[in-house]
DNA sequence: TGAGAAATAGGGGGAAACCCCCAAAAAGCT
DNA sequence: AGCTTTTTGGGGGTTTCCCCCTATTTCTCA
């Protein structure tokens, strides 16, 4: 079972801005966690729960930038919103590039910080919903066995089942068979429900 | 006829930055123009020239900023490089967002700016490669009657010929006829290839 | 070692798609 | 008005696909 309301993952190594922040966030009613390491969210996080990071850059140990690209090497869809003391355009550009949802200076806006923090939950709705759909699909791509994968390519590509059969060596029978099975176990209602599928598939493993 | 020798455009409001600019890339044997403000570049590019721009965020008129933006509003794909004399990291994150290739500060390194410049003109080519394929797909879509269009439509979607022909209140017959026209004018070899070329034409439409 | 899945292959038939031919009404464009 | 394109429809045949059934060999896993 999947939460369905999101939480804001506070990471500061300062209590009081964890105070201040928690207190900020808690006032429009968003649940929220803070931690006081990079090292520490990532142990205690999930990747499964919905939310945003807010995190300060500049911490002993981690800072917020090595978290943010720590996370997106983890494929984690959580928006993650840095905060900086001090105004370096490096570090701006560096987390920015590195796909940071926002970077912003303290001291900040309250209302425009909760209005960043509502954006960043959007959007991450928004990337959990394709993400379920995604691996909808992909799961059921998971069922093939490595000759009807083959097969599923040579779909894919557009040849028929007599040059598929001729390319793998085998009965236009068997590649009927095949192909039955791929549809099947795909839960493809037309050809091109099946090729829709592959090319979403691609879209998102490279 | 395009061109293939890509051109730098540095666009700045100090003669000096710009000579100096000038000097520095055409060292390394690089096309530069120069221009002392953003409408005069605007009004001087040729949207098919590849390459990419070297803008100073803050000049009198328009900004970098707005030339970027201006840019990017144009589906221009040529990346753009910010220079910046003052820490301003509301205007990094902004030029970031709005797709900015990089926003560096002054003064930089010679060799830095050089290297970057590289790999702005190399992600040029490469958005240049994928722009021409879309285009040649986009030109035979073009052929399209509307009546085509819509059996395209519902092929795509998974429709036999039979319901298409329900659907649009046609007899089998003329559906066949539309759908072998579509697969001539769109040159799909299959409906695999059709459904694929649909499915890219609609990634960047939106 | 035995059950089940995967891979192989076939028969037969029906549905769909694809291919050529044709033709005529309707709409658009000089 | 005359020409072109579009849209419409058909005849008839070939190819491909899809679905029912059976059957053997191999592989894996419990």
């Amino acid at each position: 079972m999947e939460e369905h309301k999101p939480t804001v993952f506070v990471v500061d190594d300062d209590p009081a801005v964890r105070d201040s922040l928690r207190w900020l966030l808690a006032s429009v009613d968003l649940d929220v966690e803070t931690y006081a390491s990079a090292p520490e969210f990532l142990d205690a996080y999930d990747p499964d729960k919905p939310g945003c990071v807010l995190v300060d850059v500049r911490m002993p140990g981690m800072s917020g930038l090595e978290l943010q690209e720590e996370l997106a090497s983890r494929s984690t869809k959580l928006p993650v919103i840095i905060i900086t003391g001090h105004s370096d355009v490096q570090m701006a550009v560096r987390a920015m590039k590195g796909g940071a949802f926002d970077f912003i200076e303290k001291p900040f806006n309250d209302q425009a910080l909760l209005d960043l923090v509502q954006k960043a939950l959007e959007r991450n709705r928004e990337t959990i919903e394709a993400q379920v759909e995604h691996e909808h699909i992909q799961r059921r791509f998971d069922l093939l066995s490595p000759r009807e994968r083959q097969v599923l390519d040579l779909i894919v590509s557009g040849e028929p089942n007599k040059r598929i059969a001729f390319n793998l060596g085998l009965s236009e029978k068997t590649v009927e068979a095949h192909r039955a099975r791929v549809m099947e176990k795909t839960e493809a209602g037309s050809l091109a429900d099946l090729v829709k599928m592959v090319t979403l598939l691609q879209q998102h493993s490279s």
